[in-house]
DNA sequence: AGACACTGTGAAAGCGCTTTCAAGACTTCT
DNA sequence: AGAAGTCTTGAAAGCGCTTTCACAGTGTCT
């Protein structure tokens, strides 16, 4: 290939006398930091300064480096400096599924934080296996990102707080502590609480609930809170009303299907997460159950499609999007050294269209305008 | 901090005298590439040599350099070798929101291929503006990214054409084509034609159309193609059953409230996308209208939420992960010179449940079981 | 047998930045 | 006035890898 004129900067002579070795790759007009320390009359070493804040350096200098990194248009590369400095700007982040409708707000708040901020996510899904996270977390690792960001996950408490002792680490939905790692956890036993007390005042008896993942802490609060509304309202968990799930839409419907061949009475029904809801709603439909008139269906999460379900689901608000940026702020917090306090907002109950009193003795009403709010 | 052994590698002196300046960042036990070099008694250019295949290397030498790469558990530090090399191992992907459940499928068939393949995608968002979608790419071409994947974007061709001239470039939802660029489109004539045909069929003669965003070329080919198929049937376009909306449930649903409250009568509705079908059923909910009983309704893309929706909708399947994975295959091929051919699958309709034929004179007939396929 | 390929290999020069080290330029204090 | 600091600054050493260059070692061809 064509030889190259050495360097276009003014003051020609810098440093180490390069060669350019490989016309290619640097972009035509790439401008690299010596280039900015020539034009400015200054030494790498100073253009590094100012870059980072990293010391005192006079005013006219400054100036006059200011000046040239805007007249050159340079851009520090971040791969340089993740080699020399050890820190790459970029934050890894381990979700499940990127394409999951639930953890997408989350990602888009991470996104949302972390760019602003001058970092770059680095998302990786883990596919709902320990295995596999592990695997992510290495890539990252190896990628040399400066924190990582797990959204739940299946992996180990020990594991994560094995990682966290060699660099930052946010979790969410965990209460775990450990060194370096900060959790962020959304109170699931509450929003359950809640959902189940909306359809006790609403003055609903026989309320099937749909399981999420047992094994997944979230899908265990959600239990947990719901037979504590009921408890707490005098009402004897029923088996048989608690219906196997796995967050699927999929098993939503197979639940409400064995729970309606079962020929165990309900008049309301609870999903775990709005996907299952949504199963739910479906295997309702099919067995032309009419969802609020017949049975009244609460979800939780409140997904991006519970506004438009047919009818509008009532669910419990999971703010996923303040989640995924609270957890990249507190990342931000802690490579910054300092140790966040960050509070999730509360669980709220969103009443939508599909809830309401269990079917009067005679026909239709109008619907309620104001529906009645949790106790 | 304290002072660390010099290196842990059983031939100690290598190469240059390092130094160990930063005690930290460099992970406890990391290994390097001299380290394997001086364990298996080479040189560190044969150890990247083997590699990256870059050359022939005698096999006892290949060797004993795998076993020491194996016994160290070395990993190349993807860092040091994006700025020695040039290559860093990533690929941009532009997307115009993370948690957008249309491209969601295709960031996972991206993600997919890529990760199998040894690269990392670098997923940002692009939030529909073509400036954005610019600093996107900036960002991107900082961070060395050896390639771009665009997902549809608001940026010009020309933009396109451009970046291509320095990196290789796939994009898809175009039609475009230009050196080391590579465009993967959908054909969303046919789709729609497919749709309206299906509508047609069963015997609908007054369809309202949901367009989608017509400065979006999918919005535009969508409403040609419905147009085709009705003007094959010989039918007429009426300028009052083509409504505005710009693909979000939002603005199906306001389509439709307005075109029920001017009066022209319909028995079928076809949105540009499912979101805007979902909007539309909810409207139809509102106003007391049954899908399919009353109105037929069919959606474009096949999201996930269409199978559990109620009922099930109709919907024109786009292969959205197959359209991710052909991307980065294409990708692929380019970053190794070839120069892709790839087909994407024809456009598929699911005919589910939102869609009948029109109310007969009489009531309630059983749903049809082999619903007629289009022509 | 000598010239002319190739091949396999190591030394060393970078890639573009950060950071240490030491030296010069000023202050401030006794 | 001289000692002792305090600041600002540049030279140079790396970060961990890739790639060029040159040099032996082997064949191959007249």
């Amino acid at each position: 290939m064509p030889e190259e004129p050495e360097n276009v900067a003014s003051k020609d002579s810098i440093t180490r006398p390069r060669r350019t070795r490989r016309g290619a790759e640097t972009a035509p007009g790439k401008v690299t930091l010596d280039m900015v320390a020539a034009a400015a009359g200054v030494s790498a070493a100073t253009v590094s300064r100012i870059l980072n804040g990293t010391a005192m350096v006079s005013d006219d200098k400054r100036a006059a480096v200011d000046e040239a990194i805007a007249r050159l248009g340079f851009v520090p590369n971040p791969v340089a400096r993740g080699l020399a400095g050890g820190r790459t700007l970029s934050i890894g982040v381990v979700t499940q599924a990127i394409d999951s409708p639930f953890y997408g707000g989350a990602l888009r708040g991470i996104e949302d934080t972390l760019t602003a901020a001058g970092y770059s996510p680095l998302f990786v899904s883990g596919q709902w296996s320990a295995a596999h996270e592990a695997r992510c977390i290495d890539t990252l690792r190896g990628r040399r990102v400066d924190g990582i960001i797990v959204l739940t996950g299946r992996l180990s408490d020990a594991a994560l707080a094995a990682t966290a002792r060699e660099l930052p680490v946010v979790v969410t939905g965990r209460s775990l502590r450990a060194p370096g790692l900060v959790a962020l956890d959304f109170d699931n036993f509450q929003g359950a609480r809640l959902a189940t007390q909306h359809l006790l005042a609403l003055g609903h008896r026989r309320i099937g609930f749909i399981c999420g993942d047992l094994k997944h802490p979230d899908g265990k609060e959600r239990l947990r809170g719901h037979r504590s509304a009921l408890a707490e309202a005098g009402i004897r968990a029923e088996p048989a009303l608690e219906l196997p799930g796995n967050f699927t839409e999929a098993s939503g419907l197979a639940a409400v299907e064995r729970l309606i061949d079962s020929g165990v009475a309900f008049t309301a029904l609870f999903a775990s997460n709005d996907q299952m809801a949504f199963g739910a709603a479906l295997a309702l439909h099919r067995r032309r159950l009419r969802v609020p008139d017949d049975v009244s269906l609460v979800g939780f999460d409140d997904v991006a499609g519970s506004v438009y379900s047919v009818p509008p689901l009532t669910t419990v608000h999971h703010p996923v999007h303040e989640l995924g940026e609270l957890a990249a702020r507190a990342m931000l917090q802690l490579l910054a050294g300092e140790m966040p306090t960050l509070a999730l907002p509360a669980p709220r109950l969103m009443v939508r269209e599909s809830t309401r009193e269990p079917r009067s003795p005679r026909g239709r009403q109008q619907r309620d305008p104001a529906a009645p709010s949790p106790r």
